[in-house]
Order: C-alpha cells, then structure tokens, then sequence
DNA sequence: TTAAACTCTGCCATAATGGCCAATTTACTT
DNA sequence: AAGTAAATTGGCCATTATGGCAGAGTTTAA
C-alpha cells in the first residue's frame, strides 16, 4: 500500500513544510500500514496525538476503535483496572465483568499517551500485552487475549528513565521498536509560517475577530523565540495577540511586547512536567476519590428515592461529602439547548460551516450514528432525538441501506 | 514415559540448535514428567515463560490449568490475596470469598514468574505451600490445601539474594530442587539463524513487508552484538529493520547502522537490580479507597441495571472514574464512500457521534453558518439548503438571537 | 443617491414527523 | 432447544413543519 505524503499530510492535518516534518510524514508511511509498535516521542505540545491518530488511520485497522489513554493522569492505584479490566467481586447476581481499555481496543489501536508515567508494575504487565497479547484482568487468572497495535508517546527520555529505574528496559525495548520523533518548533522554524497561517484563519471563522495578517518581521520575531511550549504554545500565542490587538494587521512590536510578557513570566517548573496541575500525585488522587465519593451518594440518594416513593421524581436535593472548594462541581447549564453550543468544543468541522447542506449533516449524523449502535435502529432514532418512524424514512429516502454495513 | 526431542521442540516453539539449548530440551524431557518444583533462570527475554509452558505441556497434568503469576507485578500489599486468597469481608450479599492462584491452579501447575521479588513474609508461605500444600486465606484460620506443582522463574541469581536477606534460603533450597537454566543469546549465537528466519516469517506473514533475507555478513555483525534484551530484543530488532529497510536484502551496513543506535544508548545493569516499589503508607491507602470505589461504584451500576429494568428510569448518570478526557474512543473512521467534501473527511467529530441530538447539530449548524455570514440570513438559508423562511423560524423556535452576534 | 440586496412576517398548500399498532424476526438467557 | 424480550418494519392518521410567495421596510455598496 503506497501512501500519498501530501494526502496524507492534508488528511491528518499535520502542518509544516520543513525537511524534518517531512521525514515524520514519511515515517507515518512508512510503519502505518505495518503492525508494529510505534514510540511517539517529541517535547510537551509538539502534536503527538496527531502523529498517532494519523498513524492510526492509515493503518489496516482505521476501521476500527482507537483508544486514547493518558497514562500520567490514571491514578497508580487503578491503572491496572482500568487497562485490563478486572473480574467482577462476588456480589450475588453479577452478570458482568468489567472490560479494560485493552479489551475494548481489541482488534483496533491504543494509544498509551505518557507512557513514562505507568508504573513499574504496570510496565511488566504492558510487556505481556505486547508481546503475546495477553493479559488478564485484575482479579482474574484466566488468560485473555487481545489484538491491538500499541502505540505510545511520552515527553521524557525513557533511556534516561531506565537509568533511574523507573522505566522496565525490556518494555522500553519492545516499544521503541520503531521510533517517531517530533521535532521541536524551534527546530523547524521555517513551519511557523504555515502554523500561524493556520490558527488565525481558524479563529477568525470562530470568532468575531478580524484578521489581517502578520507583518514579515513579526514572523522574523516568532522565529526568534524559543517555543517551549511547542505547536501549543504558538497556537495560544497566534489567538491571543489577534485578541488583543484587534484585527489590526500585527506587527515585530506588537509581537515583541507580548513574547517580552511571556518572557518575564517565571517560567513554572511544572511546565517541563507532565502533570499539568499544580498538585501533588497523592492529591490528584484524593481529589478524584472525593469526586466520586459525591458521585455515588447522588447515585444511592437517587437509588434510596426510587425505592421509597413512587410519584416524587424530581432531582434530590443533593448535599455535598466536603464543603471544598477543591472540589470542582459542575453546576447543570441554565439552559440545557445551549449547552452544545456553549462548551467550546464544536460539533462540526470548522471547515466544513459555509460548504454544507443540512441535509448533508444530517446523513452524515444517521450514518455514522448507525454505524455507532451496530445498525440497532431503535437506538440510533433515540440517540438522535427523531422517532424511530422518522429515522425508518429517512433512510429508505436518502437511500442510505448500502451505507451502513451490517455487523 | 520416554519423549521424543525433536518432537519436544517443535510443540514448545522453542527454537535453537545450539548444543546449550538441547540441553535445555533435554532437561525439560527429563522433568516435565515428574512431580517436582523447578526453577528457570536466565536473563530477562530469554523465554523463561516458553520452557514453563513446556514443562506442563509434558507433565502429568497438562490436561489440568496453568496459572500464570508474575510476582514482580503485584504489590505488595495485595500479593498475599492474590495467591491465596481471603476471606470476604463484611460486604453484604457477597456469598463467596476469594479463591487465590494457588487455589485455581489446583490439580495443576503454578508458574511463578520474577520469584525473587516476593516480598519475604509471603515467601514464608510460599514456603509451606511448596512442602505440605497448605496455605490459608488472608483474614480466615482455616488451613486449606491445594495441590499445585510450582515452577518458578527468575532473571536474578537467588543465592545473592539470599546473602543480602533478600529471599530465604529455605525457599530457595526448595525452589531450586530442579533448576533449568536458559543460556543468553549471546552464548549461543548459533541460534541466531534461525530464529531470523523464524521471525521474518512470521512478521510476512501479518504484514505487508516482503522478506529477501539477510546477507550473511549481516548475520555475522549481529552474532557480535551482545543482545542484552535477549531474543526478545532480537525479535523487535528483526521486525524493526525489516520495516525501515522496505523489504530489501538486509546488508551489514542496515544492521550496522541500527545495532549503532542501539549501542549508543549505555548499557544499563537495571534488569540484574532489584525494583524498588517503594510506596508510602498513604500511597497504599489511597489504593485500598480507590479499590473499594471502584468496587463500590461497580455495585451501584448494577443497582441501577436490577432497577432500571424493573421502572424503565434512565436518569442516573454514571460518571467514570477518571475525567473522560483522559479516555477518549475513536470510532471508526467515516465511509470513504460518502465524499461529502472533497477529501473525504467526516462533518462531525467523530466524539460527537452517539452523543448528539439532531437538534443540536441543527442548532450548531445554524448559529455557525450565520457567523460565517455575518448574520446574512438569505446566505446562510442558501448555503444550509433550507428556505429562509424557515430560517427565520428556526431561529425563533430555538431562540438563537442572542447566540448570533451582530457584526 | 439609488438600485440591489436584505430583513421580516403572514398566509396557504404540501410535505414531514411522531405516535400507535401489529406481524415478524432477532437476540439473549436459561 | 425453548421461551421471552427486544428489535425490525411499514401502514395509518393527526399534527407539525416546510417552502413558496408576497409585500413593507431597512440596509448596503457602488
């Protein structure tokens, strides 16, 4: 299977037309079509996730699941659970187990995001996996197995790590197999220009902004500057400078102001960490725990109120575990149809507002939600909020049956 | 019962003609048959799990289950319930304890793989399960037996161990009644043919890589190379270079060249050290409460199944465990056949799909096409393939004014 | 300044939706 | 293998939504 590195380059979305960004394209060609595992590296913000989506979806397996797993923000004590799932306790009556992430990835891709963060233990188990595609959940001895192409990412220097002991060398081995590695911004510079390009346009078409360019020099500036922060931070830069200056065309000064601010910042150690968050491990931990604490005494409330009433079903009044202000609660939207349109995160393509046909959309919903529910009908229609009569037409009437292939 | 070696060898997959593997071959025959603890040492990758495998393949009970036990992966303070088990708590309902490996392996073998690092109280137990059978749950009295033939396996040497009170000489005496030893690859380097041959099948055969052999001067540089990963790293190695050189003949330049990468990474002595899972007493807690959480969030999810299909009432919201955003899962890629636009990428996130009403997608559609259009409506009625009469409706009917921001 | 484009809403004929139902098939459990 | 729940499928009818049209008024761009 001979690959289109241009095609390939538009279809993941990739930016950059250096020398350096074109031997990651190539790679991608290289080792996507290829079971093999894969070993994202490249400093905090240089797009690894991008790298192993397109990796993904160019291989044998695009269509079927990817899971996407950031192995430094799962708590020690549950990654294991949480990968490979664990048998279900002795409570009488339980029907199911509970599958890990490397069971609902069967046949598809994982990709482990922060790899250096797994625990020692963990590693051990991540090797079997690797190797045989067997694991076994926790609890549990029998012997599962699972076809999954692994591919993995990390920030740090997992040699290093080895050093230190704290990474497993025949894990590390086995998953640098192959290795990609992502340039840092400031070594291809000359992909600024692309990138800058490419993040003003998209947040002139998403927001109220006018944009007018940059001058040549301003670029120069950009080029000048370090980029710790990577793609992501040069993204954050392009929309806040089109904010603040607004919509004039932007200038070396404008530019030098605002990279002198993020210059005079201190810059945070935690920055260079994979923990974006300024807490401690063990309190990450406890926020989570008090978090679901909450979570389940709404859950047993809600439970406690079905059996004791038959009419009242109105939401519980629902007191807080702790009074923390540690303890981040989402409060439920004033209006919930605005809810889609009000989280940030759009439903449609950026790209795809002023090209389309509702009706275009509205296919693409039905298909894809089909697909989703294994051509279950009765889903999809509740899903979509049409009837399930609606949903028998539209189907027979856009023609869509050759479409969605039965399971 | 007298076994034929080179009928041995080709059901165990163990691969070599070297005269120190048909030692090992040997051995194997000569113990499998007999109810007898053995120990397999040698370095990490060298196959420990495959002679394990082989020896109950061949024994008296292979008919019976093999359990497989990686000491090095479970902590330690849960070590002790997962091979023997405990009694349940005070959980109501629960109608069984816990069954541990060594109670599942009954009748059959126990494979104790990186032995040397059990911790020293449970090697006590190991101890007398090994001489009488015996063992007892955690938290119960009563004296159980199993009957279990051990293997164990370990990449470190035991007796060290025993000097520095790291592992009980007791225990090693016991577990070492038999020991088979796996020679490194580098000392039997004639078995590198092969396995490369064993290997590059094998990679063809799941992939679309062609396999022209290696040239002999390139098997030559990999017989000096020291493999420190064993035939687990040449495994990788073999799959590696058969990628990055297209399938071509392999030259001892290829190999040169990617032995050097490999070689310029110093060789760590951390596989001969012992892992420090060194964990606070908190860090335990907070696994102990993330357990019972996890537990517990599993009961109140099947509370809600046993209710929810007695009442049809589908307003709880099970919330998991980690932030979703942690784990993300990629359904499969849209139809190549529906080219909406020109490169055949989807609409709608594919996040989104199983999530969104038809409303919403509507609603989005509208407000951000208006956007595009700087509020033009007579555009964005034409550009969404609706009447603008209905356009107007439909911004009334959901109230978008206020979402659609005069320019 | 002026013509074209756009906004906005009432009205009416037609199209689409949702609810309901029943016969049939499929999926799941024991 | 048997039983049962769930899902599939499409007809029918009342209700709701759409599109076309028109006209009065406003805005835009040349």
């Amino acid at each position: 299977m001979k690959i289109d590195l241009p095609r390939l380059q538009k279809q993941s979305g990739i930016i950059g037309t250096s020398e350096k960004i074109y031997e990651v394209l190539g790679m991608i060609a290289q080792v996507a079509p290829v079971d093999i595992s894969v070993l994202v590296t490249g400093e905090s913000g240089c797009g690894k996730e991008i790298i192993a989506r397109s990796i993904h979806k160019h291989s044998k397996r695009s269509q079927t699941p990817m899971v996407i797993v950031n192995c430094g923000a799962i708590p020690e004590g549950i990654i294991e659970s949480e990968l490979f799932g664990h048998k279900k306790g002795s409570f009488t009556g339980a029907s199911d187990d509970r599958k890990g992430y490397f069971e609902q990835a069967n046949k598809g891709t994982i990709f482990l995001d922060e790899i250096g963060e797994a625990p020692l233990e963990t590693q051990v188990k991540l090797l079997r996996v690797l190797e045989t595609g067997e694991y076994m959940r926790v609890g549990d001895s029998k012997i599962r197995r699972t076809d999954v192409r692994v591919i993995a990412a990390t920030n740090k220097n997992l040699s290093d790590l080895v050093k230190k002991n704290q990474f497993r060398q025949d894990l590390y081995y086995r998953l640098k197999t192959v290795n990609i590695h992502i340039p840092a911004l400031r070594e291809r510079v000359e992909d600024i220009n692309p990138f800058v390009e490419r993040f003003a346009l998209e947040f002139t078409r998403s927001n109220e902004i006018r944009y007018r360019g940059f001058m040549p020099d301003a670029i120069r500036v950009m080029k000048q500057y370090d980029w710790p922060g990577n793609v992501r931070e040069l993204k954050n830069f392009v929309e806040k400078i089109m904010v603040l200056e607004k919509g004039e065309r932007i200038t070396a000064d404008m530019v030098n102001r605002e990279l002198t601010d993020v210059l005079n910042e201190p810059l945070m150690e935690n920055d260079r960490l994979p923990i974006a968050i300024n807490k401690t491990s063990e309190q990450a931990e406890i926020d989570i725990i008090l978090r679901q604490l909450f979570s389940l005494k709404q859950d047993t409330e809600l439970i406690r109120a079905i059996l004791s009433s038959d009419n009242e079903k109105s939401f519980l009044t629902v007191n807080p575990i702790l009074p923390s202000e540690d303890l981040k609660i989402i409060p439920p939207l004033a209006d919930p149809n605005m809810e889609v349109t009000e989280d940030g995160q759009p439903l449609i393509r950026d790209d795809a507002i002023g090209e389309i046909l509702m009706k275009d959309l509205e296919k693409e919903a039905i298909i894809r939600t089909l697909r989703f529910f294994n051509n279950n009908r009765r889903k999809t229609a509740r899903s979509l909020g049409v009837s399930e009569r609606t949903l028998y037409r539209k189907i027979e009437d856009y023609k869509l049956e050759p479409k969605i292939k039965r399971s």
